[in-house]
Parts: C-alpha cells; sequence; structure tokens
RNA sequence: UCCCCAGUAGCUCAGUCGGUAGAGCAGGUGGCUGUUAACCACCGUGUCCCUGGUUCGAGUCCGGGCUGGGGAGCCA
C-alpha cells in the first residue's frame, strides 16, 4: 500500500501527515498534523457524512462534519460561502463561515477545485436555493488548487475543452452526474436479469476466432517472435458466441463487459473500447427475444428514475428539455414492430427523397432509421427479418430461404441501441452459411459442436452500454458518458 | 476512410478592405454582513495551431500538414 499524506482515522476524519507530504518517511513518530489542518485533532469529535445523507435529512439541527471539493468559494470580510460537493448527490452544500469560524483566514486560499474539511452546524438555510446549511465552526485546507493552474472554472465549459481534462472533469455537476447514472445504469443491468434467473457469465476478452462477425479487431501480442498463444490472438468484439456455449447448458445468460472495434469510425456514436450486454437464452424464438429486449430497455429506464431521479433531472434541466416525459412515454407504449420488409415499404411509401435506395435488399441507412423512429413513429421501433446476404452467417435463415431472423431496436435520436437474432440451431444449415460466406469451419468446430449435440432454439442480443446512457442522460456526445474515452488516436489517461 | 466547418489570452469568442490584436468570463489587488452565473473599482494576460508561399507588410490571401467538431460509412 502506497504511504499517503492523508489517514484515515477510525472515527472517519482525516488529518494529513505532513512527514509524508513533505517525503521524509520518518518511522514511528506519532503523525503530526499537517499545516493546512492544525485542528484536525477535533475532527475526531465527529464522522465524516455523505452530503447526499446531510441533504437528505428530515430536519436541521445537530453538528456535522462534511469533506469535499469545493465547487465555488465567495468571501467577504465578515461572512464566506463554499458551495461543497463530495460527489455522493448532484446537489451542493452551503457552506457559511463567519469570522468565528476557526480557520476562518484560510477562506483566502479556498478557491474552486480545493478539498476542505468543514465542521459545523445543519441549519435551515434563511437563503434561496437551498434547504439546509452548514454554519462552519471550523474549517480545515485538504489540498489547495491554485486557481491560476486549476483548468475546471466556475463557469459552463464546452464538451471538448473538459474532454481533454478527462482527469479532472468528473469534479464537474455534468461528469459526476453522468458517471453516477452510469453506475445505476450498471447495477439496473445485473437486477433486471438477476429478477429473471439469468445467470452472469464472464466471456474471454481475448479469442483466437478471426472473424466474430462484426468489423476490425486488435491484435495481441506478447513481447518476442512467438506466437504468445499458439496462434494469431485478437481482442474481443462481442461475448456472443461464447455466450452461446454457456447458454446452452445454463439456459438464460447474459454478459456484461467491455468489448473492443479497431474500425476507423469518427462519430458521436462510437467507441474502440465499449460496453456491451450480451444475453443469450435458450428455448427463445425471435419473438421472445424482440419481447426481452423491449423489456429490459423499459426495465432499465424505470429502474433509473426509480434510483436516480436527482440525476435524471439535472440531465433534463441542464441538456435535455422534456427529458423525463420521454423516458415515460417509453416505459407506457409498446414498441413498434416492423418486419424488414414492411419497413422497406414504408420508406419508399414516405414521398421522403432518401439518399441511399431503399429497395429490399439494401441495408436500412441511418436516414431511414431516423425517419422511421423519429418521423414515423416517434418511438422505439424493432426492425426484424432482414435479408440473409446484408446479415452474419450465424443468424437462423427464415423459412423463406431470404431472411434471418435478425433484430435491431431503433431509438429516437440514437439509432440503433440493440442488435439481436434467433441463432442457426441446423447443424447442417449453420455449416452452409459459414463457408458460403468463405469462412474457415475448421477455426469454428466448437461453435458447430452445440449444434451437433443436443441443439436447441436460442436466441441473444446486445446492448451497448454506453449508447443507452447517450439516450437516458440527454448527452450528445459518446466519449462524454464513458470516464476514459478510447476512440482512434486518443488512447489517453 | 470520405465530405463540411473550426483553430486568436486560462476559458468562450470578436477581429471590417491585408497595415503587427480586444471583449466577456476566469485570475490578481482593494472594497462590501447572506452570496449562490455575487457585486463595485483598478490591474495583467498572446508561439493569432504548425509549415511553406504571395506581398513593402499576413491573424486575415494561397498550398501542405496537425488537432478538434459535425455529417456519412462501419456498428452497439
Amino acid at each position: 500500500m502506497l504511504p499517503s499524506p492523508f489517514q484515515r482515522l477510525s472515527c472517519g476524519a482525516f488529518f494529513c501527515r505532513d512527514d509524508l507530504l513533505s517525503c521524509s518517511h520518518e518511522e514511528a513518530a506519532p503523525p503530526r498534523l499537517n499545516r493546512f489542518s492544525p485542528q484536525a485533532k477535533e475532527y475526531c469529535q465527529m464522522k465524516r457524512e455523505k452530503i447526499k445523507d446531510i441533504l437528505g435529512r428530515q430536519v436541521a439541527g445537530g453538528g456535522l462534519t462534511a469533506a469535499g471539493w469545493v465547487r465555488s468559494a465567495r468571501l467577504s470580510p465578515n461572512v464566506a460561502f463554499i458551495d461543497l460537493t463530495d460527489g455522493s448527490t448532484a446537489g451542493g452544500l452551503q457552506i457559511v463561515l463567519s469570522p468565528e469560524t476557526k480557520n476562518f483566514e484560510l477562506m483566502e486560499r479556498v478557491h474552486t477545485g480545493c478539498s476542505v474539511l468543514v465542521e459545523g452546524e445543519l441549519v435551515d438555510s434563511p437563503g434561496k436555493g437551498q434547504k439546509y446549511e452548514l454554519q462552519a465552526t471550523s474549517l480545515a485546507l485538504l489540498g489547495e488548487a491554485d486557481p491560476e493552474q486549476y483548468p475546471i472554472q466556475k463557469k459552463k465549459h464546452t464538451m471538448e475543452f473538459l474532454r481533454t481534462k478527462a482527469h479532472l472533469r468528473v469534479r464537474t455537476n455534468t461528469f459526476a452526474a453522468v458517471f453516477r447514472l452510469r453506475s445505476h445504469l450498471s447495477q439496473g443491468i445485473h437486477h433486471f436479469f438477476r429478477n429473471r434467473g439469468f445467470f452472469y457469465v464472464h466471456a474471454p476478452l481475448i479469442t483466437t476466432s478471426d472473424c466474430e462477425g462484426a468489423g476490425q479487431m486488435f491484435q495481441v501480442k506478447a513481447p518476442g517472435e512467438q506466437e504468445f498463444f499458439g496462434k494469431p490472438a485478437w481482442l474481443t468484439v462481442s461475448g456472443q458466441l461464447e455466450a452461446e456455449l454457456l447458454a446452452l447448458g445454463l439456459g438464460e445468460v447474459y454478459t456484461f463487459g467491455p468489448t473492443f472495434r479497431a474500425e476507423n469510425s469518427n462519430t458521436p456514436r462510437h467507441l474502440s473500447e465499449f460496453w456491451m450486454v450480451e444475453p443469450e437464452m435458450a428455448f427463445y424464438e425471435l419473438s421472445d427475444n424482440m419481447d426481452l429486449a423491449e423489456e429490459f430497455i423499459k426495465s432499465l429506464l424505470s429502474y433509473m428514475l426509480n434510483n436516480d431521479l436527482e440525476d435524471l433531472e439535472f440531465m433534463q434541466r441542464w441538456y435535455r428539455k422534456g427529458l423525463l416525459e420521454q423516458l415515460e412515454k417509453i416505459i407506457e407504449r409498446p414498441f413498434e414492430r416492423l418486419s424488414y420488409t414492411e419497413a422497406t415499404k414504408q420508406l419508399s411509401a414516405s414521398g421522403k427523397n432518401f439518399e441511399f435506395p431503399t429497395e429490399w435488399g439494401n441495408d436500412i441507412q441511418t436516414e431511414h432509421e431516423r425517419y422511421l423512429s423519429e418521423e414515423k413513429v416517434g418511438g422505439p421501433v424493432i426492425i426484424h427479418d432482414y435479408p440473409a446476404k446484408i446479415k452474419p452467417f450465424y443468424m437462423r435463415l427464415g423459412d423463406d430461404g431470404q431472411t434471418v431472423g435478425a433484430m435491431d431496436v431503433l431509438l429516437p435520436g440514437i439509432g440503433e441501441i440493440i442488435g439481436g437474432s434467433q441463432r442457426e440451431e441446423r447443424y447442417d444449415v449453420l455449416l452452409a452459411r459459414i463457408r458460403k460466406q468463405g469462412l474457415d469451419e475448421a477455426a469454428y468446430q466448437w461453435f458447430l459442436d452445440t449444434r451437433r449435440f443436443g441443439t436447441v432454439p436460442h436466441s441473444g442480443f446486445g446492448l451497448g452500454l454506453e449508447r443507452m446512457l447517450l439516450f437516458l442522460s440527454g448527452m450528445a456526445n459518446i466519449r462524454d458518458v464513458i470516464p476514459f474515452p478510447r476512440t482512434p488516436g486518443n488512447a489517453e489517461f
């Protein structure tokens, strides 16, 4: 464990060891208090309380200790204010200091970005904008932030600028809210599947199956000439194939983890490293798959409204008007379902002057998706049963011999959020499709084995975590809903 | 990868006809008993993205490049 200048006492308060701050690692000596907090001993009277809990109190009154980062500070001779946040909640705690506050003079060094520890009494706030405020009895400055150098100012910054400060942007209201939403969304995913008896399985991230169906892959190499795994290996683009193996034994499973695409995609909706949820279910046909996908999205939105309404309200206020209403509408209404064939007919009949052709056999383009989900339906749309020739080998061939049991869920403003299919469970048909698409059947022997031995109908889909988060946060760029985005030419932090 | 747009102070931007740059915010100093985008006064701030060219003279015009953004493709 690294020596830290900050030590946490059993009471929960912090103090600073200046022997560690000055890097003279004296042993055994009783820890001396840091110059910023000569009175820190007294903070051991009380445990530090999270601002979320403080603001959630039924009534004011009583002493407490709060610690966090200064969002803004205002100082006059006889009164000073700190807007304090500790990440626990969207709101800040209003700290009021007076010359009677111990170490009031430290306020001259308290600026946006500083970390402080404050002891005081919680009172009803006479000011506007907050219910409670903390009347500080003492102040400790844990970490200064030179206002001439600290890049985050108490004003609006552009997302582009904050992206270059990804190590500090979590200290803004927006990014703290987004990352709390991200955490809740992840929890909501596990919640949904656990309630339905699905098992959480872990697919490998390193794979030796070239061509998992989706685009370019990152190659994995160890130092030296030899192939570390005995053959070329790559980072996975999907856990689907392995999830299928596990579903054909466990019944209903899901993976949830990072996945990697080496595509040179430069858009607000693509990452080189992103997180994907991939349920895979035995004994599910395509309609069951679509039912599950619809329930899944609705359940996630409900979960978020029930568990992190505050951050959603923040995002609605600053980033997307009408966000909550939009989410509630989606929960209430059935998703529109359209076969690919019907969809192309509607596109052709729309009277729109599309750039790309809408004849049967062509892929659905972004402009088509937007028309269907934003104009025609005005809500989520599921397109199913696509032409076989534009879809991968593992999708189940329909009785017509022309279509496969694929389905995409489109969300307004986002486009494709889910892609899935019923899997081809018939050995002969699957083998024929592998051969037809020019793939190496030997590399898929283990995959084919599941169809040779005890095969059953099964289905699954993949949902992009960041796209879901984009949708429910109202953020515009996918690079702003993952803490440290990886995109072509960019892997800082 | 293709198309379009942008790059000027710490941040957001303006900069006219080619004549060597200036606003707001942030910051500093002083003032102010309650602010919450605080307020009032004063102060400072520049590789005008890089590179080559045209010109007496380039932030401004032209070529090449880099970075960022938007759109498209690929996809989740």
